[in-house]
Parts: C-alpha cells; structure tokens; sequence
DNA sequence: CGTACCGTTGAGGTGAGTCAAAGTAAGTGG
DNA sequence: CCACTTACTTTGACTCACCTCAACGGTACG
C-alpha cells in the first residue's frame, strides 16, 4: 500500500468498492494510480474525449458538465472528496459524455482502465459491485430535480441547497445550518437552469423571507423548516 | 427452447444480452419467465415499488415517468418493442425509481429477480455485459435535452422527433417520413416539459412553415433537412 | 492602485403558463 | 347505425416569471 494514500481516510468511493479484494490484485491497482492537480477552472476531463480511466476526487469540488447534440449546456452535479467521476462512459466504452471541471483546487486520483479492467477480470464480485454501484447513480437525472420546468427559480435554488446540505452544509451551535458552497452565481444558475441574475434575485427574497442569508458563498439557514416549507410549494400536479 | 418465444424475432435487448451464455442457465431463464398483457394507461410497475424483476417490452409502447421528492412529475422516456424497463432499480437493490404506463396495448415479458440473479452469479460475463449496458443507458438523462430551459417549445419538439426518429419513423417512397407516434399532446407535453395547449401552438407554427404536419398522432416530415436545421437554431451559449 | 472578474440592480420585452370555452374524436349503449 | 357520454385537442385572452441588455458597485489579486 502506497504510502501516500489518503483515498481510505477520506472516504474515498473507490476503495470501499474494492474493499476486500486479493491483496496482489489491490496492489497493482495502487501502483498504476496517478495523483494530479487541478486548478479552479481547468478541465479535469473533457466531453468526446477517450475515457481512459477511472477519476476519484480526493480533494475540492468540480462540477460536471454535458453539452447535447443541439449545443445546449447544462450543469448537473457538483462532486466532492471522495466521489468517483468518468465511470459511467468507462464502463460504457464511449468517450466521456460530460466534462468535469474543477470548481477549486482539485487533488485527483487516477485509475488506468487496463489495470482497473484487470482486476475487475479475476474479481467477479467487483464487477457486481459496480454493476450495483452504476445502478444507483442517477448521473444527469439530478438535473431534472432543478430544472423542472414551472417550478420558479426561487424553488429551484431552495431544491439545490437541500440536495447540497450532506456535503456543504455544517450545523452550527445554534442549530443553524452554514454552507460554504464552492459555487459561484454562474455555477449556481447552470445548475438549476437559470442565469445569475436571476439566481441574485431569487436570493434577495428568501432573504427579505429570512429563509437563508447569503454572504459571499456562504449560506446561513437559520430554521431548516423553514427551507423545506419553501420546498414544499411545490405545483400540485395533474394525474398523468 | 419455449415454443412462445418471441422476443429474439424481435429483437429483444435482453436476448442478446444473454447469448451465448450455456444452454441449461440460458433454459431456467426461459422457464421463470412471465408474460402480461397491458391495456392503455394502466401501470407495469410504479415508483417506489419493489423491483421483483426485469421487464421486458414484446409488443406496443410505454412511457417512463418520475416522481421526484417534491412531487413534481417528469416523463423521460418512450419505451418500444423489445427494450427492457426497470433493470436500473433492479441492480440498484432499490425500489424503482420511475413508473411505466402503457401507452398503447402492451405485451410484456417479466423475468423474476431470483432467476436472473443465478444466472448472473454463474455467468461473469453477463454481469460484465449489463455493466456495459447501464453504463450506456442514459436513463432520465435524455430528459435533459428536452427540457433545457431557454430553449424554446418549437424547438424541443423537434428535438424529441429527433429522438424518436429511429424508432417510430418510417421513411417513404417520396423520402419524406411518416411518424406514428403512441403519444397524444398531453404526453408529448410532459416528455418536453410543457404543457398540451402550448405543444398544439408549437405544432401549429412547424406546420405553418411546412417543417412536419400533424395529422392525429401521425407526423409527416417532408424534408429531414429543414427538421434538423430547426434543431440547430440552437441558443449560442456562453463559456460556461 | 489598477485590472479583471464577479455580483448587483434596473428597465423592458416575451415565451409560455393559465383559465375558460368551443370543437373534434373515440367509445358506449340502445 | 345513431344518440350520448367521455376524453382529447384546439383556440383565444390574459398574465407573469424570467431572460436580455446595460450600467454600476465589490472583491480579489497582481
């Protein structure tokens, strides 16, 4: 084991998934791995090229992108420490279908397919595990959550914090909840189908609401409740 | 071999998957299998439901629809003759994620869990090959296409006869193409984010500048040419 | 201390949702 | 085969949330 593996302690995806594979095999995938790093704003991978292996964010945030066949542009994920990217379009033998880029410094860990791919050939019960894995990531489907059309822009950017609070949201003393989001406007309206000025202005009535305060890229959520009665408006749908 | 066995005529994305695979796993397949008959708008399985197997479409059309936590309903995916529905939650262990509706009389084929599960342990390759195929299965992703906001209705209609094409388009001798499509307005309106009354407007407008023509649920498309450079009039994005 | 990016604010235009009502197709029973 | 009901589609008028454009204020960083 590399000495330099900080993957475990942090949670890292990867290595829960191969967890309790032979020794030797867990060896050679620990040797092939790469370490880089990222700028805020650099691409960690891009849309249409090779998918040559497996990325795991150890540090920062990125954002993943796809752009369709029409050159419409849409954000659907934010991924943080310890989350896998690029696997979907590994396992499908295509070219990256999104692009990540880093929204802060990234460490990234990088897994060669052809040492992956050997592991998974003499470890039947990995290739279940991604199977089940794979099954479970929504991927863009996030995105429909945001970006429904009808659903106003201030409800939109309440759904965003509720789906960001495991990762970004921290409970303070007093109950509160404090984000420190990696996100800027820009970032925010690409998420939730919107543009910035609009995200500004959906964020100047919750605050006049004192539902959430924004301060830079900080959040403060005073009553969670109350966040999620803002979610709650949601448009009462028809029977099909 | 059962003698009722259908879906390799048709097709069916399933049967492919598993050929090749040896003939006794390949015969307790056949045996558990179930077939069910579906009239128009009742459900093959709904959302949050258990996932008990792998279904199967033989014959006619379905609709894939999602219920996200805030009620609001997307539909995100037409489901023809021999593709496969609810394999996604199946490897997921999850309870399924979307509801399917008939949209036309369907005949569908059920594979119990249990069955297919002893195939895959005693068939590596299989399971590598269903890896293969939810890698590439975008799932509630193509919904994204259809429902970028600033994208306007006319367009992403076009968009979803683009996508349709393949599948519900038939050209003629004139090199025109005829639709028949299993969908009224209202479905038409959810697949795009929209709703029944502004699909009719949108519709009105493409057939004004003689792009497709609407007849009931038949489409007729005389050029594709002038359909795929209403697709291109695509918002130019910015650098983010 | 300046440059560049980010964020905010305002004014104006519009695509599409909503509501309501009429028209058309489809299905049912006599 | 025709009344009748039901479901689907179309049309028009109205309204509004959000996009667009443009200008200004802040913040970060050299």
């Amino acid at each position: 084991m590399s000495s330099s593996n900080a993957c475990q302690a942090s949670g890292c995806e990867l290595m829960q998934l191969v967890s309790g594979v032979p020794e030797f095999e867990f060896n050679v995938l620990e040797m092939s791995r790469r370490v880089d790093r990222f700028e805020s704003g650099q691409d960690i991978f891009s849309q249409n090229s090779e998918a040559t292996g497996l990325h795991c964010l150890r540090s920062g945030h990125a954002m993943l992108t796809h752009v369709d066949a029409f050159g419409n542009k849409t954000a659907f994920r934010v991924v943080g420490p310890g989350e896998m990217m690029g696997y979907r379009s590994l396992f499908g033998d295509d070219v990256h279908t999104a692009s990540a880029r880093a929204l802060t410094s990234c460490t990234v860990c990088f897994f060669p397919k052809v040492s992956l791919f050997g592991i998974l050939d003499t470890t039947p019960i990995l290739v279940r595990r991604f199977l089940h894995t794979l099954a479970r990531d929504r991927g863009p489907a996030d995105g429909l959550l945001l970006r429904s059309q009808h659903t106003p822009v201030r409800v939109r950017l309440v759904y965003l914090l509720l789906i960001l609070l495991n990762d970004y949201g921290s409970k303070l003393p007093d109950n509160s909840i404090e984000y420190r989001l990696p996100l800027k406007r820009h970032d925010i309206g690409s998420l939730i189908g919107s543009r910035p000025e609009s995200v500004t202005r959906a964020i100047r009535e919750l605050e006049h609401d004192g539902v959430a305060f924004f301060r830079h890229r900080n959040v403060s959520v005073p009553d969670m409740a109350r966040l999620f009665a803002e979610a709650n408006i949601s448009v009462a749908d028809d029977s099909t």
